[in-house]
DNA sequence: ATGAAAGCGCTAACAT
DNA sequence: ATGTTAGCGCTTTCAT
């Protein structure tokens, strides 16, 4: 007995198969098909049978085949740093929804903030050009990204202060200000005078501003910080826990703890809870990003927050003004504001 | 004065570029560069000097170009529900690790679980064909599917228990059995009575298998439950949050509230805390997922847990097995445990 | 208004 | 062991 295939093998329909189907040649039902169909004129009858016979077969034409002749791909990547931070989330919803309105799909890459994966997505790039990229890196130089640019010619936004490349528009916001401010706040408002940070490692640029912005609140408000009270953790909630553990194992603990992102303070907070203090009357915790998680959790936590949809729409808006040729000066920088948002655990 | 491009046009590197520096054929570089060089015999002076060139060049090959001729692309789709849902980045991330290994890239699409991009997510497909395709469908037919797959010849494996298609691997978890378990022991092991469920609309099978499992066990014990006892939500944390603030609004509210996802049980959980009812003692909380943050809000969660990671694995590992050929019988069903997690909340 | 033909960058069958 | 050639499915001149 004969072993058949499940399915016949797949029959991929072509714009031949359309071409037979309604009696024209190939080229014309890509006119048909193609935005060229307002430049060269068609006669209504042949336009019909066309748009009938992509009906009959159903047929939907080979992106691959388009972008291969055309040099273009109706595509753009995005690259960000943890998928499972929901900051990130609602920067890649902004940009689907606008790339969508620009018939264009969109290739999500996660780095997991590590260098080698910035590296990686380069590469995929390199191989596998699109029409654009949306990235926020945390490692990646000008020089790298300005090699990918004069490799492939793709467009590319930014999200970060540290980028500076003559096409590239930047998204930033001034973090190392906000911390400042909020650290300030937290002294002069607030009355905390214990101060805790935890970071990240220095080789997080954004990690540094923050930190520096927390050192100058403290040190011009006259008061200083003990080199124990800086922990880094890695932005994930563990990292955070397990910060906030050292930092209540001091003898004299800090009265308030400001970390750079929501994960690590919910994290901080969970652990601070975990070791029976009260939270903020003991313990005082602020985050950074305003990710929804922070009324998830009792008490509601206070934070500086970004406004990531709106990050999204102005890094998807600026780099499709390039990509369709509206926009062609020298690299923008849209600067995002960042609000202190007060709620229960300062 | 000439208005000059900021960089000059970008330069692709293409294998002829290679061929000509390294003195070879065009397909001589194609030879060393695909894996055909190990059926092919290269001379090793020839080898080198388009491994040369390649460097010199800083060449990457075209993917793009490659798919075309080879009708495979080194790409899959991955099309899960909810970008924001914890649950989904484990599948994700499992997915990704293994199709690394394969030297595959990922594209991640997000639904929204919606019907209408569903539906979109299929379409790109048929235009960007990929080597396979793993889904969470929640509206998706038998035949939508098959289809897909007829006409791009895809591979399919996909999470969810009523899909049944010749070739299409299912990972599915009997999740109607684990709430009839768990239900079943809140009321023997822990003697509530007053039950309440949160699910979703009858459009979603999982929803329903979940919310027969609830009444199957409520009934079995003799006891009833309230019509306004069985609310709906739509996956997301305000959707629970409101749920269950109509739940508490009733006369004699629930003692127990069943989830229909751990999202929907913060969200009960945070309204039950804004009402200042005491969890569990006043009305106890029980989700399904097993996200992290289950274990962020206090009190912890108690849920039934899913294993997101291994879910992603078999995936990933059945689809590999069909892309490569190893495996082409019929379609084959992977059923996943679930276990119920006892956590603070009931 | 439409068809014929070239070619995007690559692989693979066919030569030698 | 390597070069020549024919496409993959499409867009886009160039003819007519």
């Amino acid at each position: 007995m004969l072993k058949r295939p499940l399915y016949q093998k797949h029959v991929p329909v072509t714009m031949r198969d359309v071409a037979e189907l309604a009696g024209v040649s190939q080229s014309t039902v890509s006119r048909v098909l193609s935005q060229s169909a307002v430049m060269v004129p068609i006669s209504p009858e042949t336009y019909k049978k066309v748009q009938d016979a992509v009906q009959q077969l159903g047929y939907h034409p080979n992106l691959l085949a388009r972008s291969l002749r055309t040099q273009k791909n109706a595509m753009i990547a995005v690259m960000i740093a943890d998928i499972s931070n929901a900051f990130y989330h609602f920067i890649a919803r902004a940009i689907q929804d606008i790339a969508t309105q620009h018939s264009c799909d969109v290739l999500i890459a996660n780095t997991d903030h590590l260098y080698q994966y910035e590296k990686r997505f380069c590469e995929a790039i390199m191989r596998r050009p699109v029409d654009g990229v949306i990235m926020v890196p945390y490692h990646l130089s000008n020089a790298e990204i300005g090699h990918l640019i004069e490799r492939t010619g793709v467009h590319v936004a930014v999200l970060g202060q540290q980028i500076d490349l003559p096409t590239v528009d930047v998204v930033w916001a001034d973090d190392g200000q906000a911390t400042f401010d909020a650290t300030n706040w937290l002294i002069s408002g607030k009355s905390y005078r214990r101060l805790a940070f935890i970071g990240v490692t220095a080789a997080y640029e954004s990690g540094q501003r923050r930190l520096a912005g927390f050192l100058r609140a403290v040190e011009t408000a006259g008061l200083s910080v003990d080199p124990s009270f800086i922990q880094e953790g890695d932005f994930t909630v563990e990292s955070g826990y397990r910060a906030m553990q050292t930092l209540l194992s001091t003898p004299t603990p800090p009265d308030v703890v400001v970390a750079c992102n929501d994960l690590m303070a919910i994290g901080a907070l969970n652990a601070a809870q975990d070791l029976n203090r009260r939270v903020p009357e003991e313990v005082a915790i602020i985050g950074f990003d305003n990710i929804p998680a922070t009324t998830f959790v009792r008490p509601n936590l206070t934070t500086i927050a970004q406004f990531p949809a709106e990050i999204g729409r102005q890094l998807a808006t600026a780099l499709f003004e390039r990509i369709e040729g509206v926009e062609t000066s020298v690299g923008r920088r849209f600067e995002i504001p960042l609000t202190l948002i007060e709620r229960q655990s300062t």
